[in-house]
DNA sequence: TTTTAATGTGTTTTT
DNA sequence: CACATTAAAA
């Protein structure tokens, strides 16, 4: 019956489709295999074949049976509020995502009235995957995304009602900040009085507080630098609305603006999304929480699940009132807690219990478990982060051998993205593959940045932002006076920086200049033309190549000895690109429309375009929101290093947590205020439940971190463990006393001798001829030898600037890298 | 006026 | 240490 119902729900939704699949059997080619954009053939076939075993297959009922009796209770709530209290490792996701094909399969919920939100990408992935594997293809319908991803979907739709046109940039803090300073020089406020960078941060948490320039200016009342942000803040927000342009804050912002003050809009999305569930409720900032509210104000099924414990973003306006209030904000509400933790030994949920008991502002709760007592947690006393690196490297060599572990089940976390350096180096010593997660964001880096700005101009030359960053790049003799003329004449005439730029010779004070500027507007111009003859992902190469962009990073290289190959990752930005058009692509008649929009907005879910501009349209629309590409990686066998934030939700066989020393961990930032330091232990709480089977704790005596020497106590948090559930390794040192002042010790030698040798030291090293196949030796199908990576097979040559680019396949492995630096070698 | 070299500065965590 | 800003040189 179940079945029935559920097929004829399919039938119903995707009835359109028809059309598309009657059009393609017209030219439908023997040769190749049907086409299946949309998934639904398979789903067809999924559905009534009885011999198809997999997961998908399972009927409601079933999936209740894997379940305990609070997990159950949580799965079957169907109507009405719902909050979960879900402790680490307490099977959250499971319940969410079982609960989501419940619906489906059970009562038979339209998966596109669905909203599902989380905070990180990662998570939202993991969600998608997790209920395809329940419900098959249908879960594609489901709204499911990060609070940014969909609330900016939903606000292109209805961009005109909150001042924006539907094309609207989302600019990251890096592209914030210089607009901030772009205001501060229009209002003439010196950079010396006032921080830019404080002023982000300002005009950020008054935006995840809801206070507008306005108000905050009455707030400001007489205190002279506040009045300043004020006026900052003020003309920075003109500024956005004047250019289009929405910052991440702004997304959350309007959304709840745009819900409140349009009554109509509220009502449709009221009607659309029967049943919103949020995860990690914990972190929900003030913006948020209104459009949460609002958008489930009518038929309030609404299921939050949350862990006041795990509360970790106050830094963005994170307010764990949110969780804690929740049954006030819905009388009567249904609650349950979910505190049998499945992941975790009892050690280790013994001593994050220990630490976490340690807060005073939270609900009472505590983890149970009926699993193993598990190994001690190690705790390592390390000379320094090189001691700590290697220690790391062997020890998980050391347990890959002996098949304990795989190298994928195998994370090291630590609380500063920087900590990652030195064991990054030990593990590729040591052979050892692996992979960084977050630091510099793929998409924050300078190159990417670069090859963006020249695609935001080429597809919209009103973009001053890119094209201020691109003007000069690579380098063309235009400074920042001629820069600062421009843009003054744009202000005047009302026209786009670029407009000007091609008028160049009617300008007196650019007569000077003219031909550069006139050589940089044909670039554009010679750019823009090939566009529609090459796929998307050739057409991004080829703007890599053509801009300069690729030369002069090698000709940089040249000369300081660049460590991080720049030009493999944005080769990487190509396999990015293909991905996206692999999403996007359809192919359509020519007289549509090149972004298709259409009316129905379950649509808006998988957008496409037919042509490439098109499909850089779209890509560009969310570029700001993207994170590298993480989805394909699990097959692959290799570590991962990630900060304690970004591993919230995720679990380990085996967790490193390194850098466990006061100042570094709670943070040097935090230990000054009771409140903060709450949230560091948090921290410390997430980190221990990351682990499975075994934890390892790292901390050294002396440590060298931004560039200076700390000698740093171990942290606080290890005296707070049962000295019983450790076994510690290396020299015996005492934990910090809660009470113990910490000088943060640093020494004041800024030039020191040391210093002055390494650098010396880097630059000769950086001399030294690598030896190795040179650009006219190698040759595509050559098979040749790395250092780390091994005997690989070479697959594509592509000479660049005196150096060759050359793609290089090490048993399944891809790898691009430039060759006089590669050292790679002939087998 | 732009490029280069020298000096200064800050450096949590994420979308 | 990495990066950004500032001062001197081309």
């Amino acid at each position: 019956m179940g079945h029935i119902k559920s097929v004829l729900g399919v039938i119903i939704e995707r009835s359109y489709f028809y059309g598309v699949i009657i059009l393609d059997y017209d030219n439908y080619d023997e040769s190749s295999s049907i086409t299946d954009p949309s998934g639904f053939f398979a789903e067809l076939e999924s559905i009534y074949s009885d011999t198809n075993s997999g997961e998908a297959d399972k009927s409601a009922d079933s999936l209740l049976a894997e379940l305990n009796a609070e997990q159950k209770a949580a799965v079957s709530h169907l109507d009405g509020p719902l909050l979960i209290l879900a402790g680490a490792g307490s099977g959250k996701t499971r319940v969410i995502t079982y609960r989501i094909a419940y619906m489906m399969k059970k009562h038979s919920v339209q998966p596109s009235s669905i909203l599902a939100i989380t905070f990180t990408n990662k998570a939202a992935n993991e969600m998608k995957e997790r209920i395809t594997a329940l419900v098959g293809d249908r879960a594609r319908y489901i709204w499911c995304g990060t609070f940014h991803s969909i609330f900016a979907r939903i606000l292109r739709r209805h961009a005109e009602l909150i001042g924006y046109s539907d094309n609207f940039t989302i600019v990251d803090t890096d592209d914030q900040v210089k607009l901030i300073k772009d205001s501060m020089k229009e209002l003439d406020i010196p950079e010396s009085k006032v921080k830019p960078k404080s002023v982000q941060y300002e005009i950020s948490s008054c935006k995840n507080h809801m206070i507008s320039p306005e108000e905050f200016k009455e707030d400001a009342a007489g205190d002279v630098y506040r009045l300043m942000v004020a006026k900052i803040y003020k003309r920075y927000s003109e500024k956005l609305v004047q250019n289009n342009i929405m910052d991440f804050d702004d997304i959350l912002l309007n959304m709840s603006i745009l819900l409140e003050n349009n009554p109509d809009v509220l009502d449709f999305y009221n009607d659309k999304f029967k049943y919103i569930m949020v995860d990690e409720y914990q972190d929900t900032n003030l913006p948020q929480y209104r459009a949460i509210m609002l958008l489930a104000s009518k038929h309030k099924n609404i299921c939050v699940v949350g862990d006041d414990d795990q509360s970790i973003y106050s830094f963005r306006g994170a307010d764990v009132r949110m969780i804690l209030n929740f049954e006030k904000d819905f009388p009567g509400c249904k609650v349950i807690k979910l505190e049998e933790n499945y992941r975790s030994t009892k050690t280790i949920l013994e001593a994050a219990n220990e630490v976490i008991a340690n807060n005073t502002k939270r609900k009472s709760k505590a983890l149970r478990t009926s699993g193993a007592q598990g190994d001690k947690i190690i705790v390592m006393n390390a000379d320094d982060q090189v001691g700590e690196a290697y220690f790391i490297a062997n020890t998980i060599k050391t347990m890959k051998q002996k098949g304990k572990f795989g190298y994928s089940d195998c994370a090291i976390l630590y609380r500063v993205n920087a900590l990652s350096r030195s064991v990054e180096s030990a593990l590729r010593e040591k052979g050892i593959p692996f992979k960084v997660y977050g630091g510099l964001r793929f998409y924050d880096r300078k190159e990417i940045k670069d090859i963006l700005a020249y695609l935001r101009l080429i597809n919209d030359s009103k973009d001053n932002l890119a094209f201020e960053r691109i003007i000069n790049v690579p380098k063309r003799s235009i400074g920042d006076t001629t820069v600062e003329k421009i843009r003054e004449i744009a202000i005047e005439e009302n026209r786009s920086m670029f407009d000007i730029c091609r008028d160049a010779a009617s300008y007196s004070e650019l007569s000077r200049v003219s031909a550069k500027l006139l050589y940089f507007v044909d670039l554009i111009d010679k750019l823009r033309a090939p566009i529609e003859e090459k796929s998307f992902r050739d057409y991004v190469e080829y703007v890599e190549n053509e801009s300069g962009i690729i030369e002069e990073i090698i000709a940089q290289r040249e000369k300081k000895g660049e460590v991080v190959d720049r030009v493999e990752n944005l080769k990487e930005l190509l396999t990015e690109a293909a991905e996206f058009e692999k999403n996007h692509r359809v192919e359509k008649d020519e007289d549509e429309l090149p972004v298709e929009i259409t009316d129905d907005l379950d649509e808006l879910e998988n957008r496409t375009a037919s042509t490439t501009s098109g499909l850089l349209t779209l890509y560009l629309e969310n570029a700001a929101l993207y994170t590298e590409g993480d989805s394909n990686d699990e097959s692959e066998d290799f570590v991962r290093l990630m900060s304690i934030h970004s591993a919230k939700g995720l679990e380990f066989g085996s967790v490193f947590l390194i850098g466990v020393e006061e100042s570094v961990f709670p943070s040097y930032r935090s230990i000054t205020s009771e409140e903060d330091l709450e949230e560091e232990r948090r921290l410390m709480y997430v980190a221990i439940t990351r682990a499975k089977k075994n934890l390892f704790v790292i901390m050294t005596r002396q440590r060298m971190l931004f560039g200076q020497t700390q000698y740093n106590m171990p942290s606080r948090f290890m005296r707070e463990i049962d000295p019983a559930l450790l076994y510690k390794m290396g020299a015996e040192r005492k934990p910090a006393k809660t009470d113990d002042a910490v000088v943060p010790m640093r020494e004041d030698a800024r030039k020191s001798i040391a210093n002055a040798l390494s650098s010396g030291f880097r630059k000769e090293a950086s001399k030294k001829p690598k030896e190795g196949l040179t650009p006219d030796q190698i040759k595509a199908g050559m098979e040749v030898k790395h250092d780390r990576f091994g005997i690989g097979k070479v697959l594509k040559v592509e000479p660049v600037g005196g150096d060759a680019l050359v793609t290089v396949d090490f048993d399944g492995m891809r790898k691009n890298m430039l060759l006089n630096s590669a050292g790679l070698k002939k087998v």
